[in-house]
DNA sequence: CTTCGATTTGACCACCCGGTAAAATTCACG
DNA sequence: CGTGAATTTTACCGGGTGGTCAAATCGAAG
């Protein structure tokens, strides 16, 4: 069946194969573009043989949909209220952009959903999305009011990490024919830096 | 037929209702998630009768593309190189801001395109977009080396200006979530002009 | 009011796609 | 090996979709 602890070791293997098939294919076509036909192919198995796996195409895409959350959110949790917030912030802008660079599927995939209007993130987006989201808001807004950064509106603060960093997943066939084919990420890296440093730098005391 | 310039009054009429219903049925459901069906019964017309006016599901997507190029470059292509620095950049941010709060279909319809590989847009991505880039980037390049902003990647630069603000349309569902459901456009407008006079100031003198 | 091209419609089709049923095959284990 | 459960395959649907075609209707110019 489709229960969630795999039972045996086939079960295991084939649906992780599926799982990855299914991202790549989600991640290029979105939802409606992607084809159970094309997932099992990829995969390598039949369709009905999928399907044994998966009860159904929605059933498959929560699954990955699940499966990426943590992923996804890892490097806002990791954001320390202890640490150097300065710090702290560089490093998750670093972390979004190596998610950008070596989960580009996964980035995808996301934009894909968000952009239909969440048909099926919704709920994770309105519980734990959200709720993780405020929590490092409050963290960084009190940093920002002890005057530890410069002054900023958290919840922008972090959709600018989000946009900035994502873009260059999302937007990768874009920026590579600007770029004329070179590896954008060394440069973006080092330019995301300057953006991110340049908003937290305390305000220059007046003349 | 489907030739460019409309013949009658009726065909002018149709051709816009149609450009109108499509532009409103791409950007939600994405290209292959469209039904004719549907954008026809947006339109108010029958199937056969939206297809006397477009050959094809293509040629509609493709008209849609071509009309959208103008409005969307717009904004790059009023850069003035004779203007103020600083004045220029935030208002192209301005104007880009602007587009995602009063088009955000056009937005949301790139996205797609963009998402899924750019496989109908890559000419014009290729050829006038990225001349229009190059061309504006190098505007940029001159102003931050005669010392009139600070130090900036311009390519990267307008990367983020794009990054930046098609977040707030591209990703709408999610912003509208997390911030509970007012119009994001005040604090953002705001919160972008700090971002990007952050990132134009002039380096602070050494102690 | 006629006429002829422009427009609209209804009927239709071939193909694709998600999903099912049941038989066939493979696998683990005693 | 034998057996029952797990896995895979073959054959098949029913609905939806892009697109066609010929007939019907409309509209403007004479």
């Amino acid at each position: 069946m489709t229960d969630n602890p795999p039972r045996t070791r086939i079960q295991a293997r084939n649906r992780a194969t599926i799982l990855e098939a299914a991202l790549e294919v989600f991640a290029s076509r979105g939802f409606r573009g992607a084809t159970l036909d094309r997932i099992a192919q990829t995969a390598g198995l039949s369709k009905p043989n999928l399907l044994y796996y998966f009860r159904s195409k929605e059933a498959l895409h929560l699954a990955i949909l699940e499966d990426l959350m943590d992923l996804w959110l890892a490097p806002l949790r990791e954001m320390d209220p202890e640490g150097e917030p300065r710090e702290e912030i560089l490093r998750y802008m670093r972390r979004k952009l190596d998610m950008s660079r070596h989960h580009p599927r996964e980035s995808r995939l996301f934009a894909n959903e968000i952009l239909q209007g969440a048909p099926r993130a919704r709920p994770v987006i309105e519980g734990e999305l959200k709720s993780l989201v405020d929590e490092k808001a409050a963290v960084i807004a009190a940093w920002s009011e002890t005057g530890r950064i410069g002054p900023v509106d958290p919840h922008h603060l972090i959709f600018s990490v989000w946009a900035l960093t994502q873009h260059y997943a999302d937007f990768d066939v874009q920026v590579r024919t600007i770029m004329g084919g070179t590896d954008p990420y060394p440069a973006a890296e080092a330019w995301l830096e300057r953006v991110m440093g340049a908003v937290l730098e305390l305000p220059r005391a007046a003349p």
